[in-house]
DNA sequence: TGTACATCAGTGAACGCGCGTTCACTGATGTAC
DNA sequence: TGTACATCAGTGAACGCGCGTTCACTGATGTAC
């Protein structure tokens, strides 16, 4: 047995098990500030962009900017943490919005899914468009965002799986696909957001994917002012279209 | 007769008339220094996106910050400038893409555009986000964007117009559109952009456009990878995929 | 052709502001025994 | 239950940097007569 008589040792285990525990008052009051942090940064997205400023944070809490180092060792890491949170929140939404609805009516899950998606961006464009928008320059997303990413599309996928099992897509006519698209489709075909779906579907749904953002991308970022005014009415209407093209 | 004496006003037109022709030393020097100011600055938007920083390019041009509000009468202006001129390389080139093929190849000549788009703005990533992304935080776009911004689109409107005048769209079935869609195609359909084409066509044609500049989105900011790592080919399936669905 | 004058490009200093990050510190809170 | 000690949150000052914009100025260039 191993007898450890340092003190210090003794207390940095105890540490790590309050920690693992987690549910100290200080560990609860932490977590606490670090959520208030991010929805700071979050209001301030709108009027800064992606220039999320820890002085400005700092300034609005009412707090010295240095003490911001001990919740997030950098601004990046802040910028990370609000990039996660944000895919996050949409996938919810997306989820949300799919369970509300019969699982059978295919279309209707897909329409759900689709207006939530809208919704969440007009809700919040600042944080849309850090998500979607212009890649941030001199930042580099961590790995870590990479999974919180696919969580809206994993919803979309699980629609196109629950219509492949109901054979919605039994009667599709071949299709005649360049190599390369027909080799990424097959890695994606086995890829955790359409595995087992054929590859000409993955074609359309991700065709209909593309659309969709597209077009709420055009309407946060302006390009459908003097064209396209009811960005919402249309924006059904396409998702109707895009129900019916995929086969739902 | 009016006898006018005084000097200042006498020169004073003088340099009207100069400035018309335009052809002075003087004003060739400064109008090639003001496309130096813009190379600079667009090369400079690649590392610091939309933050485009006056003193950085006269830096790069060797010259005293205060110089450049000889050129440009604040960092706003220079960014107007910088859009504009995107927006006309873009429209450019798809002019340019659209002539080289036959007139009555409609399929070939929309695949042009399509192509030549997607090759500028691989070719220029960050203008494409300044003309495509993320809104820049406080800036607001002058009227003067607006019409340079339609050269694109007017290109991709010549060609649906030559389908129309062919007879392409003669045999489309009938389509019933929602009230406020109908409205905004209809609207469309008399702009001047879409003017002549039946409102069905203008729906599938805003739809293609949309899906175009969302794949070209997509890639550029990253949300392709791992999914379509061949993006030029899916690109390209996705063009002649898009021609067939307009009806060209 | 020469002179007087207006225009213009570019300078250099300054104003007033913002930022991220580091560091030594104080005092409160929690923990082990 | 009390004491000694470790941990942690937050402070305040500082470093070194960047920015847009203004302003009075110098000297060269162009223009009118």
């Amino acid at each position: 047995m191993l007898c450890i008589h340092d003190a210090a040792l003794r207390t940095w285990h105890a540490r790590l098990v309050a920690e693992t525990r987690s549910t100290g008052l200080r560990a609860r009051v932490r977590a606490e500030l670090t959520e208030e942090i991010k929805a700071i940064a979050r209001r301030q997205l709108a009027t800064t962009g992606a220039d999320v400023s820890l002085r400005a944070v700092a300034r609005e809490l009412g707090m010295v900017s240095s003490a911001m180092y001990r919740y997030f060792a950098s601004r990046d890491e802040l910028l990370t943490a609000l990039i996660i949170d944000g895919y996050h929140a949409l996938g919810s939404v997306a989820e949300r919005g799919d369970a509300a609805v019969g699982r059978t009516d295919l279309t209707g899950r897909f329409m759900a899914v689709g207006r939530a998606v809208r919704a969440w961006a007009v809700a919040h464009p600042a944080e849309y468009a850090l998500l979607y928008g212009s890649p941030v320059p001199g930042y580099q997303a961590p790995r870590d965002t990479v999974e919180p990413a696919a969580r809206v599309a994993l919803v979309f996928g699980d629609i196109l799986r629950d219509a492949q099992n109901q054979g919605r897509f039994a009667d599709d006519p071949p299709v005649r696909l360049p190599e390369h698209v027909r080799t990424d489709l097959h890695r994606a075909a086995s890829g955790p957001v359409f595995h087992g779906i054929p590859e000409p579907v993955v074609d359309r749904a991700i065709a209909a994917w593309v659309q969709l953002f597209g077009v709420i991308n055009f309407e946060l970022f302006g390009h459908l002012v003097g064209t396209i005014d009811h960005a919402e009415d249309y924006y059904e209407h396409r998702l109707q279209i895009l129900a019916g093209e995929i086969g739902l």
